[in-house]
DNA sequence: GGAGGTCTCAATCAAATGATTGATTGACAG
DNA sequence: CTGTCAATCAATCATTTGATTGAGACCTCC
């Protein structure tokens, strides 16, 4: 991989992907509303003509950010193997997986926040985005599907409601405005006992089977 | 209320209230993002300089637009008396209400959701918005904690947790890109298991205490 | 009837903004 | 050395957009 660094000049994808990155950045800080093209060119360094030569249109940019996002994601969501746990152990993986997206990459959460919003009237983004959001929802349905299987969960949980109810939790968690000392661990464990078998004890020790 | 259909004057306040419903509509179609002084004025009926004489610059109009959605919930949530009721009976209420809402003025709940998205960088908007959901929020917590009190709910059950689940669900349900044919319904059920005291079984009928 | 305030508009401004043009640079193949 | 092509830039365009100005129209109260 040339990095533009030392040359001037960089191949296509190496500029795209830094102009992906500080669009990124700059929708952080001043939303999909905030953000310009000529803001995009200087973070990068070069010119809006080069700019608009690597990517069309802000349209097709704009784009670009959300593959940019879901690849991300699906990177991040792909490097953690999952086979031979409990569905209580994959469920907590999952919630560590959650904080640790939330405290080391929150830029990435905002911009798919605002990609999803943009999603609501623009379908070649909606596109790019609904199977990210299709993709987390299954993941949750399938651990619960399991859990009622090995006894983790409730033999009369709704393994899609329940998917929903837990995602939804957690996307709508991270966009309260007030800070909230209410922190995400008692969301988490009250999560594990609106789900959890009544009669197993599930609370620290995790004796399932 | 004077309508500007037969007059061609109208008082300050009715055209401030015509530009903000004006507002919403517009964002609702193109949001915040394509938001447009032009639009509305068009949309109005009025020309761009009437609308900057009742609305002083763009910042204010978002904020009038934002004040208007807050003073819509609150009326939304006063003509409702739950008095008298139990934990759950509220709770189904306040289910009801939602789904209400959801069902006739969607909207309303757009708006919402494109306020919060600008009150990440706009403390003004963030002042605003923020009581909405505080508000939504604590209703919920206060439903809970009287729930554990009269045996609807669990009495391990952590009430602002509870509180925080309940709402997330709600306001991300709405979101989802994809129509979804998981019926709210399953949600609204999955969270009652969830909550509800294990024994008693209050899947239809209502027989607390 | 007129003084003063409220309300409205046509016309216009200045800045911002997405996009284009035409030329230049550097790398590499033959 | 030369032709080709990807990559880059300065300059500029055509609109868009939030905001202002100045001239009236309409209403109310005296």
């Amino acid at each position: 991989m040339t990095l533009h660094l030392p040359s001037k000049r960089c191949t296509g994808d190496d500029r795209r992907r830094a102009v992906a990155l500080a669009a990124r950045a700059l929708i952080v800080e001043r939303g999909l509303e905030g953000l310009r093209t000529r803001d995009i060119a200087a973070r990068v360094g070069i010119n809006i003509a080069t700019l608009h030569y690597h990517v069309p249109s802000k349209e097709a940019l704009v784009a670009l950010v959300a593959e940019s996002v879901r690849l991300d994601f699906r990177a991040q969501a792909e490097r953690r193997p999952r086979t031979g746990k409990t569905a209580l152990e994959q469920l907590r993986l999952e919630f560590d997986d959650f904080r640790e997206t939330v405290e080391e990459m929150p830029e990435l959460i905002i911009v798919l926040t605002e990609m999803i919003e943009r999603a609501r009237r623009d379908p070649a983004i909606a596109a790019i985005v609904a199977p990210i959001q299709e993709h987390w929802r299954t993941q949750f349905a399938e651990i619960f599907e399991l859990g009622i299987a090995d006894g983790s969960f409730r033999p009369n949980l709704d393994p899609v409601a329940a998917a929903l109810i837990t995602t939804g939790t957690l996307a709508d968690y991270w966009r309260l405005l007030t800070p909230l000392r209410t922190p995400l661990d008692r969301v988490f464990a009250e999560i594990e006992h609106a789900f959890g078998a009544p009669h197993s004890s599930q609370g620290k020790q995790n004796h399932v089977l």
